[in-house]
RNA sequence: GCCCGAAUGGCGGAACUGGUAGACGCGCCGGACUCAAAAUCCGGUGGUGGUGACACCGUGUGGGUUCGAUUCCCUCUUCGGGCACCA
């Protein structure tokens, strides 16, 4: 064995092993159970960044975890290779997007290599590929037929001088990227996917998903958004008459209307506008607006009175109508009933524009005022002035409302749901086509299903005006599949949402070119973990639940869910280093530009250029980014220290689930422990092949080594398949060694207990640090491969122990321990604990009031 | 604005089911080795008081429940994620 450690020649050893082995290349095999791993496919940028080896390291773990523990791991990779920076790439460098992409995949491809990430690469798959999207297409062709795809008219954001619609993150300040035109918006037709359909199945599933964490079921269950309450009726004489209908939770609070606001966008709004130029102006004003929600949000509430009034429903006295800015024509009917005196918005409004306040809910005998809000006036109470409905509370109330207004025809209870359609057209051309033709005598057809791949030119060079598709005729111009007269090709492309919200399904069975799926992804799916971004938490997952659900019922899949368990991963973060000249913008500096130091007399910490030598500023610890310039290339980081020091400072500096700090120090202190790992096997093997361990002749001294040994290889496990906390797995393999290191090495019994020790250390960290650990495992003598080697059994007989330490508090607060044997009764323990000289100190002559006893933890005194 | 999280030494974090706060690592201080430096090894390291044994204080803020709270409940503050065309 060497006795320096190299981490490249080890790396590449190990790496060229698993190749020629074929290690990770997964078969269907019914003999042991199947393990789907799978962490989020990346889009290609160009470089890996640390996020990605963060999420990667973490799937890694388990799936090399679960392979020892014998189970049949498929752990997959491929690439979200669609979207917008292809597009910004070749506005900016004139490369089609394609070029881009391809290059970009083959980069970070031997970026994952380099890393030593266990995936079969058998399997991988773009979306980019016709041989991947064609199935895009033909399920959304599905989802025509079952009328669950639909069209009709969605809001862009429209630049009016490069005649393109714009993405939101391309709308800086309501202007356009580019150009810094005013950005207006649109109503143009676009195709809908229609995921409300399953709103009350993706909501009700949430509660049989125990092995998602609580934050994301819960964030999924407030966008999908179920709110019960009452759709109300205000009759009118406008127009030709008829009834504004508005949703609400608080039908309780009904007496106390005395407004309504519609959206801008509400008919009774463009009614009312007809003759009145400063209504018309203002909706046209509330229609530029943001349209991120938000914005939209915190913008300022702004209204205008339409000058018409519907009737109260109960009452039937006028109620003025307004046009509200804070009002989504999206949400339940466009329009809502003002209640100030119990809703934040609505007593905001009120004051604002001098509208009355008409308290209608008694809580708790609380007094009203209607000069600030107080947060207990949208409390459930008690209904007051509100004629037969006084004395009732919020159920009751609701019910004698609904009861009411449905014996008048004017509302009944409903169900309204936050969550909206899937809009998926994108006016771009870096996406999957959409399958339509547009026939002047036909209307919209859909290309026949032996047409497809619908193939997306690949040489086009986007300028930045309008799509390019547009501008190519080849794929323009084509005959109607029904009439055979000239027809335009749809130019839209699907959200890349689309693309990934099934590509885990498409890891089953990645070369069949003649189905989407086949019999193998009953084998593997669901995926039995997934891992990734919390920035996913919602829409990714939500779209994959949806499309799940989907193929289930036209019966193409036998399950519902596809993640049975989903491990959210925290972000990576880095300090940020700045200067702001006096004039100008704002300069990032990388941290790998900045020199830090403590000035000796101040304890000041000193954060200096290391190309001029002067100081710049710290603006503290944020995710790393490009705009922030905080980013470390994870390619650096291997090329200096290697894969397993990379890997292991990412699982040993924080919990996965929780946001993680880039440390160069943290960086180097995984560098030495692999270091010490090294040694500490090259030392003890110089020393030559341990005899077998004789477990009946062992000294104390032994035993207790035996026993850290065999509990640090219980803990790992429990760290790594139930906790998940990899950082804490790495610590008491650390202590482990650190013992290891302390432990004499005398009689040749100790020689086999530190031989054990090692072994475990090694088996213990090999799914963190696999390329280190293939090579010590040779040098501890082993003949098999390490890649191959099962999960260590824990031995029951080492963890055994004849005495327990306990912990004496006296009133709550620790004042001694005592040692106690496993099996002392309770009469037993208590006189250890009043013996205990420090405690007789605190309890003196006081009597014993209390006495509790913790089996094998503690015993507190309360006097 | 709304929804979801988080906050513990100089720093990253540990304390798993309400039971020893600060494991492990970084940094720093002292020492060994060295002509010297790096690397490596050994020891120390929450604050205050005390020669010391030890005592008191201490987990963002303010309150509550409990024999006992970093952990549970309420309040506030700050930071992070998401908000439907970034992926």
């Amino acid at each position: 064995m060497q006795e320096r450690y190299e981490p490249a020649a080890v790396e590449a050893e190990a790496q060229h092993y698993w190749d020629h082995q074929h290690s990770f290349e997964a078969k269907e095999d019914d003999s042991r159970e199947k393990y789907y791993c799978l962490c989020m496919f990346p889009y290609p940028s160009g470089r890996l960044h640390m996020g990605h080896v963060r999420n990667y390291t973490i799937g890694d773990v388990l799936a090399r975890f679960m392979r020892m523990k014998g189970h049949n791991v498929l752990q997959p990779m491929g690439w979200d290779a669609f979207g917008l920076p292809a597009e910004n790439a070749a506005i900016a460098n004139g490369v089609p997007p394609a070029k881009w992409t391809l290059d970009n995949i083959a980069n970070m491809k031997a970026q994952l290599k380099s890393l030593g990430y266990g995936l079969d690469w058998t399997r991988e798959l773009r979306t980019c590929d016709p041989a991947y999207y064609r199935w895009d297409q033909w399920l959304f062709l599905r989802m025509l037929e079952k009328g669950i795809a639909y069209q009709k008219t969605g809001v862009v954001n429209w630049d009016p001088v490069d005649k393109t619609v714009l993405a939101n993150e391309q709308v800086i300040d309501g202007r356009g990227w580019r150009t810094g035109a005013l950005v207006e918006k649109r109503e143009i037709p676009m195709y809908f996917l229609k995921i409300t359909a399953y709103a009350e199945d993706l909501l009700q599933a949430l509660d049989h998903m125990p092995d998602w964490p609580e934050r994301v079921r819960t964030m999924q269950a407030n966008w999908i958004g179920r709110s019960e309450g009452v759709r109300l009726g205000f009759p009118h004489e406008i127009g030709e008459g008829g009834v504004l209908y508005a949703f609400t939770t608080r039908a309780d609070t009904i007496m106390g209307v005395t407004f309504c606001a519609v959206a801008a966008e509400h008919p009774l709004a463009a009614h009312a506008a007809q003759d009145n130029p400063r209504l018309a102006a203002f909706i046209e004003e509330c229609k530029r607006g943001p349209a991120v929600e938000a914005e939209l949000a915190t913008q300022e509430k702004k209204g205008m009175p339409t000058g018409l009034s519907v009737r109260h429903p109960i009452s039937g006295e006028a109620v003025p109508v307004w046009v509200g800015n804070y009002v989504l024509m999206s949400y339940g009917d466009g329009a809502v009933m003002g209640v100030p005196a119990h809703d934040e918005r609505d007593f905001e409004f009120a004051k604002k524009y001098g509208l009355s306040i008409q308290p209608v809910i008694d809580v708790d005998g609380r007094t009203y005022s209607t000069e600030a809000w107080q947060p207990w006036y949208s409390a459930h109470g008690r209904c007051v002035n509100s004629g037969r409905f006084d004395g009732l509370d919020y159920q009751g109330a609701v019910d004698a409302v609904a009861a009411d207004l449905g014996a008048k025809g004017l509302g009944e209870k409903r169900v309204t749901w936050r969550l909206r359609d899937w809009g998926i057209s994108r006016q771009r051309y870096w996406g999957c086509p959409i399958p339509i033709i547009h026939c002047t005598g036909c209307g919209a057809v859909p290309v026949p299903d032996e047409q497809l791949p619908v193939v997306l030119p690949v040489n086009l060079v986007p300028d930045g005006s309008g799509n390019p598709l547009l501008k190519c005729p080849e794929f323009l111009h084509v005959k109607c599949p029904k009439c055979g007269a000239d027809a335009r090709r749809e130019t839209d492309t699907m959200d890349t949402f689309v693309d990934s919200s099934w590509y885990f399904l498409r890891f089953a069975c990645a070369d069949n070119d003649q189905a989407m799926l086949d019999y193998r992804v009953q084998h593997w799916l669901p995926v039995d973990q997934y891992i990734g971004g919390i920035e996913h938490a919602i829409l990714h997952l939500l779209y994959s639940r949806f499309w799940t659900r989907f193929m289930h019922d036209m019966g193409a899949l036998s399950f519902n869910e596809p993640f049975t368990r989903y491990f959210a991963q925290g972000m990576v973060l880095n300090e940020v280093f700045f200067r702001r000249p006096e004039s100008g913008r704002v300069e990032y500096f990388n941290p790998s530009d900045v020199v830090l130091s403590t000035d000796k007399s101040t304890q000041r910490r000193v954060a200096v250029l290391r190309a001029d030598g002067k100081e710049v500023e710290s603006g503290g610890v944020v995710t790393m980014s490009k705009s922030k310039n905080n980013g470390v290339d994870p390619q650096a980081l291997v090329d200096e220290f290697g894969a397993d020091t990379a890997r292991l400072f990412m699982m040993f500096a924080a919990p996965p689930e929780q946001s993680l700090e880039w440390s160069d120090e943290g960086v180097q202190g995984a560098f030495r422990f692999i270091k010490r790992l090294w040694k500490a096997v090259h030392e003890h093997v110089s020393r030559g092949s341990a005899p077998p361990l004789d477990k009946s002749a062992l000294s104390e001294a032994q035993r207790a080594m035996r026993r850290q040994s065999h509990q640090t290889l219980a803990k790992v496990a429990d760290d790594f398949g139930r906790r998940r906390t990899f950082n804490t797995a790495i610590a008491a393999v650390m202590e482990l060694l650190n013992a290891l290191g302390k432990f004499p090495q005398e009689s040749p019994q100790d020689h086999s207990v530190q031989q054990e020790g090692l072994e475990i250390a090694v088996l213990a960290l090999s799914p963190i640090i696999p390329h280190v650990t293939h090579a010590l495992w040779q040098a501890l003598g082993r003949r098999t491969a390490l890649i191959d080697e099962p999960w260590p059994e824990v031995d029951a007989e080492a963890l055994q122990s004849a005495s327990v330490q306990l912990v004496v508090q006296v009133n709550g607060k620790l004042r001694g321990h005592i040692s106690v044997a496993v099996d002392a009764d309770e009469a037993a323990v208590r006189a250890a604990a009043l013996a205990e000289p420090n405690v007789k100190k605190f309890v003196g002559a006081a009597p014993v009031r209390k006495l509790i006893i913790v089996p094998g933890k503690l015993v507190n005194i309360v006097v």
